[in-house]
DNA sequence: ATTCCAACTTGACGTATGTCAAGATGACCT
DNA sequence: AGGTCATCTTGACATACGTCAAGTTGGAAT
């Protein structure tokens, strides 16, 4: 890993208080990927031999329902160039610049749980699980910082099982665009969506034509979206029709 | 707390390597309650002033979808008794004998997520917040059991929001019926189903009627269930049914 | 045992969501 | 420009699921 990435790396907080000895042991054995869009960083089952820093670009770790492909029929043939076919699959976390992803794979020592897929090229640094394990052993701070880290995933993921267990899929929709628009409460606001409806349809735990369906539903109160772009003319009506109980 | 409780304490792994001075320290500052079925310990946007260990009995965390009971009209006055009214509510998680619950709030010192209502009664030992934060802060051993800890639960909620986004009311009542079966794979099962039909039906994110429905749908794959007793006639075929994908 | 009540089940029906199929839109290539 | 292709949208339909209402069961109190 050069000299620049490790400088990278030291300004997030998981690395922030690491002794210098420590950081030139990560910038010998650390080493950095340039990954294209779909590309796949592991697979479920993978042992985890690497702890991945995105330091730019975004990936998903995403949870697939099918049978791996190996015991399909060979008749369709149809898997050339990479067409995936069309198992469901659920993305369980988006991942961008200067997070963390597989952490608790390599705190635990097992196989992981789920695929990671790049959803933007993406450059990331593979630090290998040896040491990391090595710092949660021998480095009080590291640990505290991994524990924090954790106990934010943790309350993300619960929050999102609430979601995905009482609330509707357009209120998951609204509740997600809110999330793009930074907090603020009331007001109109123009949204960039970082994500194709496929993904975003993964994302919100249903599928692509029904995302497109509970976009229109959208409408009413005043949310508009084309391609990428979305707009919401009034944050605070969206906020009182997905936070509110299950209405309609 | 008494010595006794202690050392029941003492034997879980987040404190087992804890010096003698820190668990003085414990014995002294926390305390045991024991609470009744349906006792609530806290509510959701509660802050967090204490870390709940379950010594006996089970508690579970559960989102509600109303709206915070402040913003609500007043004129109903249905509140009355404890008559907790018919608000959708989702379980995100069950804790038993010698787990922990709330670590994530007061690692990050935030208010809690969600409330805890007991399930089954429980006693309860409750430290306070600073003295976790401080083994945090100050025991390195402590930091790391509580990252192995979060780890696991990582992977626990990720499975769920998985199973949750791509599998039937039907499977996820089938896959739950396989825990209980402690890991075998094959061959028949008698079942003691530990939550009442409302607890269960929360815990898998469905309505009640639809878990009945969903456990007469299991018949034809020899399940079998009157009141808390059920029955497998053969794991293997359930498995099949529920895990399509191989995986857990 | 009889009564009573809460928990559970079943039925009927409406809404939500997935699936298949057919358009519409828009970007990229020649 | 015109064509080609992937993405997105819309429609039609089947299934999954929630809700309301009625019935059943089983256990506790009398």
């Amino acid at each position: 890993m050069n000299h620049a990435d490790l400088m990278a790396l030291a300004k997030i907080p998981l690395f922030a208080d690491l002794p210098i000895a420590k950081l030139d042991e990560l910038e010998e054995k650390s080493f950095v990927q340039q990954q294209p869009s779909e590309a796949v960083l592991f697979e479920q089952g993978d042992s985890a031999r690497f702890l991945c820093v995105i330091l730019s670009g975004r990936v998903a770790l995403v949870g697939s329902s099918k049978a791996p492909a190996e015991d399909l029929q060979e008749e369709h043939t149809k898997d050339e160039a990479g067409c995936a076919g069309h198992d469901r699959e659920a993305i369980i976390e988006i991942f961008g610049p200067n997070e963390v992803v597989t952490i608790a794979a390599i705190v635990l020592n097992l196989p992981y749980l789920m695929s990671a897929r790049v959803l933007e090229a993406a450059r990331i640094a593979l630090i290998p699980a040896d040491i990391i394990r090595d710092l949660l052993q021998d480095d009080a701070s590291f640990a505290r910082a991994t524990t924090v880290m954790l106990a934010k995933h943790w309350r993300l993921l619960s929050r999102q099982l609430k979601d995905q267990k009482l609330r509707s899929g357009t209120q998951r929709l609204g509740t997600y665009l809110l999330t793009l628009t930074e907090g603020r409460m009331s007001g109109p606001a123009d949204i960039a969506l970082p994500l194709d409806r496929r993904t975003m349809a993964s994302w919100l735990g249903m599928s692509v034509e029904n995302l497109s369906r509970s976009l229109a539903q959208l409408k009413p109160i005043g949310v508009t979206a084309n391609g990428r772009a979305a707009h919401i003319n009034d944050i605070a009506q969206v906020r009182a029709f997905c936070l509110e109980d299950g209405l309609r």
